[in-house]
DNA sequence: CTTCCTGCAAAAGTTTTGCATTAAC
DNA sequence: GTTAATGCAAAACTTTTGCAGGAAG
């Protein structure tokens, strides 16, 4: 059992949820997308079939357990990605010719200036800031 | 007829668009509220009432114009603002727990920094960068 | 054995579209 | 006078929910 699937396992029981082989498969298939996908793009992706509204529930279930993160790129579908914690600390460059979504990592000399900047200025607010989320919006080489 | 109206005339006329009353009035709308609003919460704010659905066409005519930015805070609707140009660069506090959206303003060293790192980034990736969008997911105030 | 997850189908809720009328150019 | 925007209602589409059957603890 890979150390995915045991901190997944791990962050269910916390919750009292079972990791079952749904959630297993949907947390398969995030990992080899490797970018945020769609529901649809989701039960297209794997071997077995898997219904829409399993899909969409077991997903709900993954992000209160924090194993998931949904994203709303803008675009028909939300998208799903897992959570950060799980892979590295990324932002995502958003097309908004095709609405497809690439991850990126900055620097960490950006990153540790940013996320001070932004807590002092959340925290001037009244604001617990729990994230920072950095996206660029602009046309993919796919749509040049 | 205040600057704002007058820009957003210019940028309609260059796609051939008409500037009519409604549209003005979700100009309006928009500059009262300050803050990302969903199109309940627009239709709501007018004084004379509103079709739902020539809110949605316009506000789509009135983003393909550059005059109004929708974002997608996770949620039930969608958010409408003045495009960034109309207002000041800003950037978003997003509460997880109400939903709700506040403005926030960066320094200008920040903001500076960001676009910089964020223009190599994208540059050494093929991906023409139009904007970055820097968002602070945490817990308001009101919901602590 | 009890609890809860799954899949199917139907409902709910947000956004889009057709069509006749009215307003803008 | 021609072209396009408005408002109403209905359709389309994403997401959620009810329910019966089956798997997990």
């Amino acid at each position: 059992m890979s150390e995915l699937h045991q901190i997944a396992a791990t962050r269910l029981g916390a919750i009292r949820q079972r990791y079952t082989d749904g959630r297993r498969s949907l947390v398969d298939r995030l990992s080899a997308a490797g970018a945020p996908v769609t529901i649809p793009e989701l039960l297209s992706l794997g071997d077995e079939p898997m219904a829409q509204s399993s899909a969409y529930r077991n997903l709900a279930v993954l992000e209160q357990a924090g194993v998931v993160h949904r994203i709303t790129a803008s675009g028909d579908f939300a998208r799903f990605e897992l959570a950060e914690d799980l892979t590295e600390h990324h932002h995502h460059l958003i097309c908004s010719s095709c609405g497809a979504v690439e991850d990126f990592t900055a620097p960490a000399a950006l990153e540790r200036t940013l996320t001070k900047a932004v807590d002092d200025i959340a925290a001037a607010r009244g604001f617990d800031a729990r994230q920072h989320r950095l996206d660029l919006i602009g046309v993919c080489g796919n749509c040049t």
